[in-house]
DNA sequence: CAAAAACTGGCAATCGTTTGCCATACTAGG
DNA sequence: CCTAGTATGGCAAACGATTGCCAGTTTTTG
């Protein structure tokens, strides 16, 4: 009957005021919660009660004290900013919902040390970690995945669960499309030399595009956001290229507000392509041709490989495709324009 | 010399194993590394080496237990796919990093009962929640202020502390806007209406519009996102306003890419006005008019505000400005155009 | 009807750290 | 030289759960 008081303490309600009030054993209240079968229904069913009507709530770090498991998941991405990550983010934070788990995200800012510094402040906190483009050597990450559950995004290392998806793919798309369309001669405008994926694309789009009998050149690298985008888009219009191939959305959008400054007409005079499909390049002006892939899914297949363990370390691919948009047309001969 | 075992085992580095290997207690160890004055110099050196040399990190999880300070802060968004929060993130990620807390996110989907599920799962966890756009009700978010520490965005609640970009002041810089244009008939597309900002922001809107002799209509509420441009963009034209005041800039970005499906040129036609000024504001075709605040500037200060406590309760409000873009225009009569 | 099996509930150790309190040793003051 | 005071380090009790093991009490089985 002292339940008026609804006190100014802050003393949260623990098991042992569940099995006080319950006349019953910690260990018997624990179980009743956690561990049905294991204690006769009556009792269960009063110690439950009596949890409800206080209101009990498990302290989740003295739960994982002896459990070890925290029920917290990390998010490493090296840029928050980018909307790209943002997919990923909501896919994982779905899923790690769904599981009863909470996400905790952090930034890298591309930093190796920074991802390291993460990664140590995390590791007792977490039951694992999501690294999205991470930026640590093949070695690091090996040792890392010894010692705590770790999923890799976009980059792939032997031994360690990755899931990438498919650029190798997207970049032949790139080149087919652009080809098709009769450009002959083209940029790939790159993005920070220590990102995987940026090796990657590069390597996937060059051999295309010999394949094809298109020459590419490769300028950069560049910083993978809007900023970037003026600095790319004159180095790579000073190639002669008739299209532009960014490292990431981000930059293609920046590239493309550089070329509408200039007067540069897209596709007109030069096509441009990005990866990703991130938020704002269906709506860009004009609206962006790019490789998407399926982040949301991604977030929560990431997820899942992290809680299922991984036996035969799962290395999967998530297929892409070209999203043409506006910004890649015909390639115009110099006089058949205007 | 059981150095180079490199072993395979998990088991980490624990203050126990630094203690046994220094020759101390435990209980010096831990002194010896937190409380460097309560222990003799000599002693406190070689601790510290021992643990530097055994790679020791403290269990954050059995720090926090008899201390309560578990080092994360909770960010709790209506939707982390809005790049509104974004700015709010980044800003929160940055100053948390600073102050070696980590950021647990947590998306509401702007719903009452998964916000409070949250609140549930994460109190224990966290020293602190920020709540953006919280949809609580007043006296739930003051009972939950006194059992831990709470900051709120864009919500004012009496009796906790909370930061609010000024979207009054921004209401009325878009009526003096509009109205200076010539536009004298507003139509306001509303957004979830347990959402405390659209309260606020209609009520500035309509006051100041009356006070200018402005008419100004109220339609929806509207799914404030992308998808939910379509239909508030039929209706806020069948209202004959000359001008659209979405209720934040995703709604608005939805809106001319509506208008744009049907013809309807802006601002030649309709004007359109957001809140929030978010990525992909500045790029969108016609660039989004819309009232900007200082995002980054706003996360940052809200996890200084939950980690400072808050004796004289904080309320603070961060200037907003109306940035001028391409989606505003004078009013055309009717015969004055083509 | 006795013996074995199955149920229940409790004791106590454990997870890794912090911290109040006590004991010892050393320093300084009178 | 004795006493009061101050370093210094250790013991052990938290923090709030989980869980292995054991002891009673059923129930089942032959």
């Amino acid at each position: 009957m002292e339940n008026g008081v609804r006190s100014v303490r802050r003393r949260a309600v623990t098991l042992h005021d569940v099995a006080r009030r319950a006349g019953v054993a910690v260990s018997t209240a624990s179980r009743a919660l956690s561990d049905p079968q294991r204690v006769n229904v009556t009792t269960r069913e009063h110690v439950q009660a009596i949890a409800r009507e206080l209101g009990y709530r498990p302290n989740r770090l003295a739960q994982a004290l002896p459990t070890g498991r925290t029920g917290m998941l990390a998010v490493l991405v090296p840029d928050i900013t980018n909307p790209h990550n943002f997919g990923l983010v909501r896919g994982a934070e779905a899923q790690a919902r769904a599981a009863g788990s909470a996400l905790v995200i952090a930034d890298t800012q591309g930093a190796r040390e920074l991802e390291g510094a993460h990664l140590d402040r995390l590791a007792s906190s977490v039951d694992g970690f999501v690294l999205a483009s991470s930026r640590l050597p093949d070695d690091e990450l090996r040792t890392l995945a010894e010692r705590s559950p770790v999923v890799l995004f976009n980059r792939r290392v032997e031994g360690v669960a990755s899931l990438v998806t498919d650029s190798v793919d997207g970049s032949r798309q790139i080149i087919e499309h652009l080809v098709a369309l009769g450009h002959r001669s083209l940029a790939y405008l790159a993005g920070p030399s220590a990102a995987w994926s940026d090796v990657e694309r590069w390597r996937a789009l060059s051999e295309h595009a010999d394949a094809a009998g298109a020459r590419i050149v490769r300028c950069g690298p560049f910083a993978p956001t809007l900023d970037g985008g003026p600095a790319a888009a004159d180095v790579g219009m000073s190639t002669g290229a008739t299209a532009l191939i960014a490292f990431n959305d981000l930059l293609a959008i920046g590239v493309l507000r550089r070329l509408g400054e200039r007067g540069i007409a897209v596709p007109a005079q030069v096509s441009v392509v990005g990866y990703d499909d991130i938020f704002g390049s269906d709506f860009c002006s004009p609206p962006l041709t790019t490789v998407a892939g399926p982040v949301d899914e991604a977030g929560r297949t990431l997820v899942d490989v992290l809680l299922a363990g991984r036996d035969p370390v799962p290395a999967i691919t998530l297929p892409t495709h070209l999203r043409v948009r506006g910004s890649t047309g015909p390639v115009l001969s110099p006089g058949s324009g205007a």
